[in-house]
DNA sequence: AAATAGCTTGCGACTGATTCTCATTTGAGG
DNA sequence: CCTCAAATGAGAATCAGTCGCAAGCTATTT
């Protein structure tokens, strides 16, 4: 059993509730998706590996994968329904242009200690750090001082 | 003219649009408001001003202030449609609480300069700088323990 | 293994948010 | 004032996400 099976079990023991066949496909249609997803291509994912699961059983387990911790909400503003799941990927800040959308990365090395040192003070318990910064691009800057 | 008026005026004017009646109430409505909106509040907000303009032009005048640099959509995850104005208030960052929702928020004085730094390598011009952490909050990660 | 109780699921109806259509109005320029 | 493109209001249409209920599982008890 993988480790965030397990975890989702825990969980939903927990909870009273039960890791059923169609939730623990659900788990690994997530798992196997390394990109952001909804509800709609998770569905599409398990449809494609046969696996007969209802829309409406995709859209009530997300909040249960949400509340164990193995997503989140896509941290890409103004996208909706989007998830990720939780991943040990390397820590990232994203530069997200307001105007034309496109999105830049940069490694987290300089700033993570600093978070680090903040969540022990907080006793926080950090999962996943996710640094966005909003503005122009360089050619968004170029085309508003060009009037378009 | 206030300065954010003229900013979309400029805007508009780069499209074949007019800076209307309407679009100047809305406008004014946004810089009224110091907390997220949607739509639909900020409908209301003109509604209580007497000012007469439908909920499908707040639609579509949303969209154009993206555009134009003066809102951005809520950094905030799982807010669909909420938008903030862009205005100078003090960088912070959110510790977010996957479990139960909770937000506490930290100031960002020794993250800003590593990312001001990388601002100016990517050539980006910086509005707003969100940083948000996800995990647990001390409190969930005792009931965790507890197993609820 | 059958009986039971409670959790889960699929289906389709439903809701609320957002977008679209189109007839009418408004605004800038001549 | 005239004209034409752009903007607006009203309501229909669409779309994502949720809900209610009857039927299906699962774990547990006899």
């Amino acid at each position: 059993m993988e480790d965030y099976t397990k975890l989702f079990d825990t969980y939903l023991n927990s909870r009273k509730m039960k890791l059923t066949a169609s939730r623990r496909l659900i788990l690994e249609a997530v798992f196997s998706l390394h990109e952001h997803f909804d509800a709609e291509q998770l569905h599409q994912v398990l449809r494609s590996a046969s696996q007969d699961i209802s829309l409406a059983t995709v859209y009530r387990t997300l909040p249960l994968l949400l509340q164990a911790g193995l997503i989140q909400p896509s941290p890409r503003p103004g996208t909706r329904g989007m998830y990720e799941h939780i991943w040990g990927h390397p820590r990232h800040a994203h530069w997200v242009c307001v105007r034309c959308g496109a999105v830049q990365e940069t490694p987290l090395d300089s700033v993570d200690p600093i978070l680090a040192r903040e969540a022990r003070n907080l006793k926080f318990e950090t999962q996943e750090t996710s640094v966005e910064v909003k503005g122009l691009c360089w050619k968004c800057q170029n085309s508003a001082n060009d009037s378009q």
